[in-house]
DNA sequence: TGACAAACAGCAGATATCTGCTTATTCTTC
DNA sequence: GAAGAATAAGCAGATATCTGCTGTTTGTCA
């Protein structure tokens, strides 16, 4: 694909509009699981039919420096007998790479906004 | 199925000879996965086709006290990439039941004794 | 001896993350 | 405008562990 540096692609976009919308629900730290299983149902038909597409994104906009990761707790994941997860949180650079990107790109993503409604992010 | 007090069934003494096996090639812990793996190839047709079957056992055995389990580092898995494993030893008891359990039941378990040629051991 | 209850076996899939390979898309360069 | 290079998307499956449900086996008791 090939791409212009300090450009964003749809599905970057759609991670970071859906952190966004759940900062703005004052939830700051997401996982890709979650992200995955918001994305499955806001945006209709089969997306990410494997999990790879969107962890390779998380990997692309950490390395970017728009999102910060760090492993939770491994005591949280004992308790609840579960694989520990790897959360995410929005870098301060993000808004701006958003906003920039959004402006050049415009339309082509946002469907992911829809999560201020619905309750429900585990 | 219900069982005797104090009894262990073939699985039972399958994971308890394989963890015996490993300790004498001084390998003194072990995982669910890696026993499974090894039990596949051991006793050679489909077995335990889903995980299930053996981390109930292994859940079973740690309740009686047979093997001792703990979760292993977090940097480790980390470091590997991978999920992080619950590692188990055998218990001081172990090797009481075990003969107790061997003269009972002979010649119903020991297909896993073989692990004692083989290196690959993960 | 037959019925019942308890517990194991097997099936299916959830929870999380990650990687290798192939295919498709897009940018750049000529 | 076509060719070539780089990178994302999609497919498939590995790595680990765990749970719910159904079916099967076995010990016990009447």
């Amino acid at each position: 694909m090939r791409r212009k540096a300090d450009e964003l692609i749809p599905l970057e976009i759609s991670v970071l509009e859906a952190a966004l919308a759940l900062e703005r629900r004052g939830i700051m730290a997401f996982h890709g699981y979650s992200l995955a299983k918001v994305i499955k149902t806001a945006t209709d038909r089969r997306m990410l039919t494997a999990h790879g597409t969107l962890y390779r994104a998380l990997h692309r906009l950490e390395q970017a420096g728009l999102i910060e990761a760090f492993w939770e707790d491994p005591t949280e994941a004992e308790r609840e007998r579960r694989p520990r997860r790897r959360m995410y949180r929005l870098a301060a650079l993000a808004a701006v790479a958003l906003s920039r990107a959004r402006a050049q790109r415009r339309g082509t993503a946002g469907k992911l906004a829809s999560l201020d409604e619905e309750p429900e992010t585990t």
